[in-house]
DNA sequence: GATGAATGAGTTTTCATTCAT
DNA sequence: TATGAATGAAAACTCATTCAT
């Protein structure tokens, strides 16, 4: 009746049921997975799963937190305050699509479940404090005040970019076939750059 | 006992149940609206739904496929043979906008519902055959044909545009706060003008 | 899949699932009965409970007014405006138990179930506007100004003559051996006519 | 990591759990307490628990039975061999209005919890050997026996004064407004006194 | 004795869809 | 064509209880 008692411990519990979340999620999308599955996945009862999260929606949220954990500290190798904005802009995306690739199926995961996830989680990923967002947000800024783009409605402008940024991810490494990864990118990289003309 | 049971027409009653739909789901979301809220607002039986639509999920696809067939034929018009790409670009780009802003409701369904339907609907969106697509994709051939651009994998830069599109056009009418559509309208203007920047 | 569509008419329906219920209700009580068995009994999906009933709770309270309305007309028939007190009292007293004893099942049922449905039930019960409680009333009123018994609060003394009417009919019908009945009710008549001696 | 661990000894910890469930209890109801709920009011661990009491139903049992503890030491006290039967009666009644009253979340508390509760606390309370039940049944028997009252059947007598008390107790500290207490006592009081009128 | 992580059975309710009338 | 009563699968979440440590 009662299996395996075996008690690891908190953070790696957690990772466990993460990671068991992460690959039927990526496999069958958010409606079609149900909390026994990922339970099942994770080998571990139902009941544990709420143990160490609140909800199933609460699971795809730390995944796509987890995404943006992951792409934060590679920004921040990136970031040279020496660099140009449009030195910078190709690295920045660079970075993102090399995270992405590696982790296509988080990227599948955060292209879907319900609306609601999306918001808090864009709205997150957007906030002001978000590295991301501070990272693109300085870089538009230095950009600006070094007269080496002109003036944009900063917030607009990164909302439109991380817009693009999201196509083109997504058609990268969720829809579109693979191989075009590349040329997606570089495309983006190319429209982006000309978008914001050097003075 | 005796209910009304005026047939009317199929479209006409086919139409019904279509803004009966977009209403409810524009107030209450996918998710929250049931085929009797339809049916009762289209002063329907729940069966009769029915018999005009296969399932729930296609009165949305319906819906959506309801604002291309909007926008199509005011790209139509809007279309002129003699025009530059960067003459098109901003009137496609106002045609959409204004479509949107005058059918905020769609624009919110539209962003709504389960994965399956966006993927369906994007998929067709962007569908070879489709005006829409068709428009922007002489668009941008033509573009490069008479040199006003640089050569570019259409297919790509297509999506990537729409996908800026898309972001910038939900921004305002869905999320950002009223009032801000001007100012994206008109930064993702310049930004698309100058990603394909005059030869 | 789809098993015989008989329709009968809606407070038919109602009526069959009201009797199912009060079946297995009394027979497992409250706690140990599931929607479904009741669906079960009365032979039709669960899901159709749910068209006749909004809850499972709101059968009880239903089964529970349906003895309400079991009694009232046996009162109603019973009063008699010229009798005293003391000839009133013996005849409601013996209504009540009569229609308990034809109604066992109720009884139990009643005597069960959530603590809300209680007080919900025996609120109404006592409700000004009721009938059990306005003839109780009316005949407590009549003796005090008659001057056949002695004054009262009449709120409380209804309330612990019921309360000693619900002891004495459970007991009867639920818990005791059977065959006690008719001596708990002669007992209890014969307490409640000292309770309030003759002037 | 090192938690307290200071080992109460076994009755000291039991009281600790059984007035956490008092007041939990009395707050928010049976079906509303979860196991846990109590044991972090009690300051132990879940499991701990249950080396204490063998499941949530029992410790209601013991608060019950607590309650009855409680009266039956000062119904000896109040117990004088030579009263009379309606000298006796108000003494008792006062007993038990005054201890309920003390303890009004107790009160509450019983009438409260799943069916099964009620009925194996109520068996106990008027089993043969026990004090309250002894109390009462003496005091009748005396009364009989003496010529103080009339025959009557002692064990439904005392059922049905039970259940006019433990009404009009209820009706006191648990539904009633507050200040009701002492017109219900009195009514009550004269009541029963007249149920069984001095031969 | 104490802990608290782990268990997993258990149940109400919802709602898309069907189909006899 | 229209109806709307009937269906029944489906799933998230809770919580009393256990037991390895």
């Amino acid at each position: 009746m009662t299996s395996p008692r075996r008690t690891e411990s908190e953070p790696v519990r957690r990772e466990q049921i993460l990671s068991a979340a992460r690959k039927v999620l990526a496999d069958k999308g958010y409606d079609n997975v149900k909390v026994s599955d990922i339970a099942a996945e994770a080998g571990i009862a139902q009941g544990t799963f709420y143990l160490y999260f609140a909800s199933k929606k609460s699971v795809v949220i730390a995944l796509g937190r987890r995404m943006m954990e992951l792409v934060a500290p590679r920004l921040a190798r990136t970031y040279d305050p020496a660099a140009t904005f449009h030195e910078s802009l190709p690295r920045y995306i660079e970075v993102m699509f090399q995270t992405a690739s590696e982790n296509a199926d988080l990227c599948r995961i955060m292209s879907v479940g319900e609306e609601s996830n999306h918001e808090e989680l864009e709205a997150e990923m957007l906030a002001e404090g978000h590295p991301i967002a501070a990272h693109m947000y300085r870089m538009f800024h230095q950009g600006i005040e070094r007269g080496e783009i002109d003036g944009v409605d900063i917030e607009i402008a990164m909302k439109l970019v991380m817009g693009m940024l999201k196509t083109g991810i997504q058609e990268a490494n969720c829809f579109g076939q693979p191989g075009t990864g590349d040329r997606i990118k570089e495309t983006l990289t190319r429209m982006l750059i000309n978008a914001f003309p050097k003075k």
